[in-house]
DNA sequence: CAATTCAAGATCGTATACAATCTTTGAGCA
DNA sequence: TGCTCAAAGATTGTATACGATCTTGAATTG
């Protein structure tokens, strides 16, 4: 399987790659890519699905090549997606080096979750104020969407769903400048969960996304507001962001000459 | 000069087409764009930079073999940025008709001074704690470019310099995800400033910037946050955005069969 | 045997060719 | 005259070719 240089299978759409998301949560991932609907934009959110519900760990190599074949389109059409993503910071382009899913440091990690404590709050706080009993339901659906996924303890499934209901609210809060910037932060956020996560529980079950519910239903702005601060700073908490050797150091150290 | 495609001029930059930017201020514009250095970036750098200054007005077609023609590269370069520039909401791609400078809406207008308010501040408040004396006497002089673009009445220059501090100050407070979301929504201002601004004043000689400067000499963080906002919602207040029959609108209407 | 060099392979960067789509314009017709 | 529609022109969308750069691994040399 070392073909010098695959042929993209002209026209021919060989297999979808990742799952493609259920339909109450894959309505809407887009518009943080300024893409013009086609197939980049396609796979930009097909990979884009595959990283939050951890599919895709950070560090892998996403070949030009290789995801041109997946998808059965030329290098022309996956550059144009890797560098939407890239844009979202989801991926890294190394020159003449290729593509690779992004590896957020330590101090990325503080200033996504830092961010997401200042905008998430006003966030909550507006859609506070917006929401309709219609979209209550909605927000609701994801959090039982979140916890069907934990019962089957599949863990990225119920991550994508808490994210949906974070990005939910940002939607509701109807607030499109906000709406890009917590989608950003959401995906951002898996990528950095996906290394850092130390809590043995899991992601977001916590009590603090039925409280925000609670809150919503009362339609109490203030209420929501610190809810979702303290659930934001709970969440950044829960991440293990101590400088420490990182998995390939320890391993050349591991295998240094010891033995 | 209707060449039926023009040839890219392989290899020979033409001409600079827009004035590159003061060493003081050109500095560091980039790290919005998430492009590997090249031709690519500089060109969204260059676009930029013309927008900050008003030298490219919201609206203006930048057609791919124009833009191609002019820094001696082939359409996929030009493409490269384009879509980088697109992402940041500085141009919009319409599919098969092309890129054109966005104009922001009164919409995204509210919405983009909303969430400086929100952010900047915040972010007034890190650098104060962290500035050094050198950053101050940086900050001062990103004043002192702007007020001499007021002087030569030179508004275009001034707003870039107006620009310039709002960034150097989330430079200061040394997060760069904060800081990549002001660069990003200073640049979409300077549309919406382009589109809707109504003082006869100038855009930010207001006393504020001054008042800022003392509060970072204070160092008084809570003094910092507070001037920013209030400068931020003044800012605000100097737009337009009344719903009016925009420009086309009322030509047609004025061109109407009323004889 | 270890370190270094260099060539072959793989991958990315860019130009160009062609196809698809949109816009414009002018002929035909009422 | 004014409208419809089609064909030509212009522009974008995508595939592909080729050059540039990086990686890899084997041969060479100390």
């Amino acid at each position: 399987m070392k073909l010098s240089r695959r042929s993209p299978a002209r026209h021919q759409k060989t297999t979808k790659p990742v799952t493609t998301a259920d339909p109450e949560s894959s309505n809407n991932l887009h518009a943080v890519f300024a893409l013009p609907p086609g197939r980049a934009l396609d796979i930009c959110l097909n990979i884009q699905t595959a990283l939050l519900e951890h599919k895709l760990a950070p560090g892998v190599k996403l070949s030009e090549d290789e995801v041109g074949e997946i998808y059965g389109v030329s290098r022309t059409v996956v550059r144009a997606a890797l560098q939407a993503l890239a844009h979202s910071n989801l991926v890294t382009i190394k020159k003449n080096r290729g593509a690779f899913v992004s590896e957020p440091t330590i101090r990325e990690a503080h200033e996504v979750f830092q961010a997401r404590a200042l905008i998430e709050p006003a966030v909550a706080r507006l859609a506070a104020l917006a929401m309709t009993d219609k979209q209550l339901a909605g927000l609701k659906a994801h959090l039982e969407a979140e916890h069907v996924a934990l019962h089957k303890e599949d863990m990225g499934r119920a991550l994508f769903h808490s994210g949906g209901f974070h990005t939910a609210i940002a939607e509701i809060a109807d607030h499109r400048v906000f709406t890009s910037m917590v989608r950003s932060l959401i995906s951002r956020s898996s990528l950095i969960i996906a290394l850092y996560w130390k809590r043995a529980d899991t992601a977001c079950e916590s009590h603090s996304h039925h409280a925000l519910m609670k809150a919503f239903e009362l339609r109490d702005a203030a209420m929501a507001e610190s809810i979702q601060k303290s659930h934001i700073i709970d969440l950044h908490s829960g991440l293990d962001l101590r400088e420490k050797p990182r998995s390939d150091t320890s391993l050349s150290a591991a295998l240094g000459r010891t033995g």
